[in-house]
DNA sequence: CTGTTAGCGCGTTCAT
DNA sequence: ATGAACGCGCTAACAG
C-alpha cells in the first residue's frame, strides 16, 4: 500500500536529490543555469518520490494579477446565441472564482468586416478571446493578430480554420450535415420526393458545410429524394415562414431542413399546412422552441451542439493556456448531439 | 470600468471594516463569537469590496491531507468497462494533482451479495466512493451506512434510487429504450413485423427500465412491430450470438434490439445470415466493436452514455463534496447520445 | 551554477 | 469578542 497519505513536496524532493529547493524549481521549469549531473539527480528524485507540484500553490505563487477575456458573440438575437449568453454568465462566475473575468461583445455574424474591426480594437485589455469566426481575410488576418500578440485566441461556433487560434471550439459543420440526411433518408421510409433546404446564408461557413454534407449523402444514398436550391432566409422567422410555405406548395415536399436558425417560422408554416405530421422536418440546436416542436411531432430531429459544452470549454482553454496548466482533450471535444423527443435533456 | 485588476483580498475587507483578517475570516466561515454588529459591518465591506475568496489560497491553506476515494466498477470485461477503466485512469492522473488518489475495485454485477460485502469492507479507508450500484437491499444498506458514516458516495451507471447516495451519475434508462424504440420504429418505414430483444439480465435494474421504455413506446406508437419476449444473454457474446441466429430464423424479423453488452455476438449472428443491411440493429455503448459495425452499416444506431464524462462528473461531485466546492449542474448531467455512421466523434 | 529568503491569500492556533 | 503570528507549497528575486 501507498505510504502517501501526506502529500510530496518540493522539499521531499529537494532533501532526496541533496539540493535546495531552487534548484529543483529549476529543473521542474526547464530554467535555465543548472548542471546536467544535478538536473539528473533532480529527476531521478522526482520520479521516485512520483512529485507532482500542487496547482494551488503553484497559482497562488505564480502572483495575482487577475487574467481578462472577451467572449464575442453574434449580434443576432436567436434562442441558440440566447443559450450561449446564459451559459456565459453561470461560466463567468466560475472564472470569477479563478480570478479571470470576462466581457462580453456582440457582432453581426453576417459582416465580416464589423467582426475584424471589433477584433482589431481588442488590443491590449485582454489575455484571451474567444470568437466567433468568419472564413474572411480580415478577419483572419485579425486573428493572427491577436495571436501575434500573444493573446490567447479560440473560435467558437464558427470558425476561420487557416486562422491562427488555439482551437476551434464548435462542432463539423459537414457531418452535421451528413448526419441530417442519414436521419431524413431512414426516416423517410423509401418515399420518394423532394427535400426543402432552408439556411441563413450561404455565404457563412458552417451553413454552407452543412449543406455540403447534407446533398453530398442524400445523393449517394437516397437518390429518391431530391434536394431543392437552398433558399437563405437570414435566420429569420418571418422569412423562414414564407420559405416554408412555398416549400409546402410542393405536393412531393417530404422534408424540410433548415442548417439556420429561425425554426419557429418553419415549424408555425408546418403546423398551418396541416401537414405537420406527414413531412418531416430536421432542424438545429436545441433551445426551448425546438424542444416544444420535438414534443408535438412538428419537428422530427434536432442536430445539436451544447452551448454549455462550448461556453466552458472555451473557458477552459483560455485559462489553461494562460495559466500554462495541462488540458484533459477528452473533454473537450464537442460532439454533434442528435435529440428526438425521447432524449432531451 | 471596474477598477480590481488587482484582486480584492482578505485584507482589503478587514481594513473596510476596520477589524482584523482572524474576524473576517470567523463571518465568512460562520464561526461563533463574533458581534453581530462586526458581522454586519463586515459583510457590509464583503459586498460592497465584491469579495471572493480565492480557492486557490483556501486550498493550500486548508492544509495537505490528501483525499482517498475508491472507484467500484464491473468486473465483467467489456468494452464499455474497458472504456470506463481507461477513463478512470486518465482521471486518476488530474486527481492526484488535486491531491486525491483512488483505488479500483472490481465487482460482479450480477450478485448484490458481493458487491454488498465489497462495499462494506470499504470501512474506513475512504473520504469518497463511486460505484455501480445494485438495487437490493444489502446494498441499499451498504450505501446508507458509508453515507452515514460522513463518506461521499456516488452510484455509477446503475443506480439504487432510494439509497442516500449523493447522485446518480448515468443516464436514464427508461428514456434510452423509448429512444432506441423511437429510432426502431422510425427506421422500420412501416414494416410489419418482431423485434427480438436481447439483455444481460432482466434482474438489473438498467436493462429491465431499458425494456420497459422501448416496449412502451413500441407498443402505443408502432403497433405494427411487435416486441419478442427479451432473451437473457448476460452480456456475453456467444450467448447472444445464438440468441440472435435464433431470431433471425423468423421471416418477418424487422429489427434486433440488444439492451446490454455483447453487441459483437449479435453483429457476427447478422452478418452471417445475410440479412445485416435489411434487419435493423440497435444497441447500446459506443466502443471500438460498435464504431465499426455502424460503419459498416451492420449497426443502425447506438444509444451512448459518455464513459469520460461520467468518471469524470464522479470525480468532481466527489472531490467538490469533500472540499465543500461549488458544482456546475449543468455540467454533471449525463446525456443520452444517440450515434449513427455520420455523427460518431 | 546554486542556495536563501520573502511573500502569494487564507486558515488556524494562541493570546489578549 | 477580537487580534497577531505562523505555515500551507511554491515562485521569484537576490546573494553567493
Amino acid at each position: 500500500m501507498n505510504s502517501s497519505f501526506d502529500r510530496v513536496t518540493l522539499e521531499d524532493v529537494a532533501q532526496e536529490a541533496g539540493v535546495s529547493l531552487a534548484t529543483v524549481d529549476r529543473v521542474i521549469n526547464g530554467r535555465p543555469g543548472v548542471h546536467d549531473r544535478t538536473i539528473g539527480r533532480v529527476e531521478a528524485a522526482i520520479s521516485k518520490l512520483n512529485y507532482r507540484p500542487d496547482p494551488a500553490a503553484v497559482r497562488l505563487a505564480r502572483g495575482s494579477k487577475s487574467l481578462r477575456f472577451c467572449f464575442v458573440l453574434p449580434a443576432s438575437r436567436t434562442s441558440f446565441v440566447e443559450l450561449l449568453s446564459s451559459q456565459l454568465a453561470e461560466t463567468a462566475k466560475w472564472l470569477e472564482s479563478q480570478r479571470a473575468f470576462v466581457d462580453v461583445r456582440e457582432a453581426d455574424v453576417f459582416d465580416p468586416d464589423i467582426l475584424a474591426t471589433l477584433l482589431e480594437s481588442l488590443g491590449e485589455r485582454y489575455d484571451g478571446i474567444a470568437t466567433i469566426a468568419l472564413d474572411h481575410p480580415r478577419v483572419r488576418a485579425a486573428l493572427d493578430d491577436l495571436a501575434a500578440a500573444g493573446k490567447a485566441v479560440v473560435t467558437l461556433v464558427s470558425d476561420a480554420p487557416t486562422a491562427n487560434r488555439l482551437r476551434y471550439i464548435g462542432i463539423d459543420n459537414a457531418a452535421a450535415g451528413r448526419t441530417a440526411a442519414t436521419l431524413m433518408g431512414r426516416f423517410a421510409a423509401r418515399r420518394t420526393g423532394r427535400i426543402g433546404l432552408i439556411a441563413g446564408s450561404l455565404a457563412l461557413r458552417d451553413h454552407a458545410e452543412r449543406r455540403f454534407g447534407f446533398t453530398q449523402v442524400l445523393e449517394s444514398e437516397y437518390p429518391e429524394l431530391c434536394a431543392q436550391p437552398p433558399q437563405e432566409g437570414r435566420d429569420d422567422n418571418e422569412r423562414n415562414r414564407a420559405i416554408a410555405e412555398e416549400f409546402l406548395q410542393m405536393p412531393d415536399l417530404v422534408g424540410l431542413y433548415n442548417m439556420g436558425a429561425g425554426n419557429r417560422g418553419v415549424a408555425a408554416a408546418l403546423e398551418a399546412s396541416g401537414r405537420a405530421a406527414e413531412v418531416i422536418f430536421i432542424g438545429h440546436e436545441l433551445t426551448p422552441h425546438t424542444r416544444r416542436f420535438l414534443v408535438r411531432g412538428t419537428m422530427d430531429a434536432c442536430i445539436n451542439q451544447d452551448a454549455g459544452h462550448e461556453i466552458r470549454s472555451a473557458a477552459r482553454v483560455l485559462l489553461a493556456h494562460c495559466l500554462k496548466e495541462p488540458l484533459m482533450p477528452d473533454q473537450e471535444r464537442i460532439r454533434i448531439d442528435i435529440f428526438i423527443r425521447d432524449n432531451m435533456p
